[in-house]
DNA sequence: CTAAATGCAAACCATTTGCAACGGA
DNA sequence: TCCGTTGCAAATGGTTTGCATTTAG
């Protein structure tokens, strides 16, 4: 919420222009904190600007992606989600299968290990997705939680 | 190919019954060396039965999931593969994002280390999906492999 | 005989795209 | 002005489902 963001205002792929759609997409996608899937996104910005498209939110998602802003992130639910890029350079996901809210974690230990793995094999690693799928603490006590998708 | 099969045959899910399209489907499946998406076993079996249905792919894919005897995995195409279990009980993938073959590798390094990370955040780890993403050795310098997708 | 399995087509759902109107540089 | 952007609706593509029929136990 307090979290200051980063000046990212004149960022754009080349060659594509900004517009105060986008900017109103751009500031309700950063200001979140979970993990966001298009339509959460679609419906979050529809409240405050119902003229804006699902195809625009489609579409500003994905030039989001390539201005290197987000992240699309896949948690094997039959649909995207994303994430801010630069929250993290790097971070794996931790995924409760009863809520269906992640946490991330970082590690330095992980990184390596895909490292050493990829070169043994001759494979050049661009990325590693790293997932522990279970049950968060708070489902297995029962309680409610303030951490997002 | 020659590899000998587990005898899976008296297993099954309760309530459920054993059909000789579902042995098709299943044999065709079990023969497969790669990562199957539905439609590549429904064509697979196609050839051989032209009498089975897309669905009841779909269907005998999702029951053999249940029965224990595959698993699916998400690479991130939009749409879902399969891997028989009885090849190896926990593994991980290498995924070449030229050709889209994968092939799976074992480490108990990234076992131990995923049930630290996992314990570390009162978290119970039920699985863990480890994917490197990049471009194998057969890509990067431009030949053709056998392995399977 | 009863419940499960099947084929087909229609339904679904997330995502993409064609197109004509609009808006930024 | 010129080209990227947008909304809408239609198209896509993987997967699921309703229903009448067949089949296993």
């Amino acid at each position: 919420m307090a979290r200051p963001l980063p000046d990212i205002s004149g960022l754009r792929p080349a060659g594509s222009k900004r517009s105060t759609k986008r900017e109103h997409i751009l500031g309700a996608f950063l200001e979140q904190e979970g993990h966001l899937s298009a339509d959460d996104l679609f419906s979050l910005v529809r409240s405050t600007h119902p003229g804006i498209g699902r195809a625009t939110v489609y579409r500003t998602l994905q030039w989001m992606v390539d201005a290197g802003m987000a992240r699309k992130v896949d948690f094997g639910e039959g649909r995207s989600r994303f994430e801010p890029t630069y929250r993290h350079p790097r971070h794996f996901h931790l995924i409760c299968e009863q809520c269906h809210r992640s946490s991330e974690f970082l590690s330095s230990d992980v990184e390596s290990l895909m490292e050493e793995i990829a070169s043994a094999r001759n494979f050049t690693a661009k990325q590693a997705v790293v997932q522990i799928l279970g049950t968060c603490e708070e489902c297995r006590t029962g309680a409610s939680s303030s951490t997002g998708r």
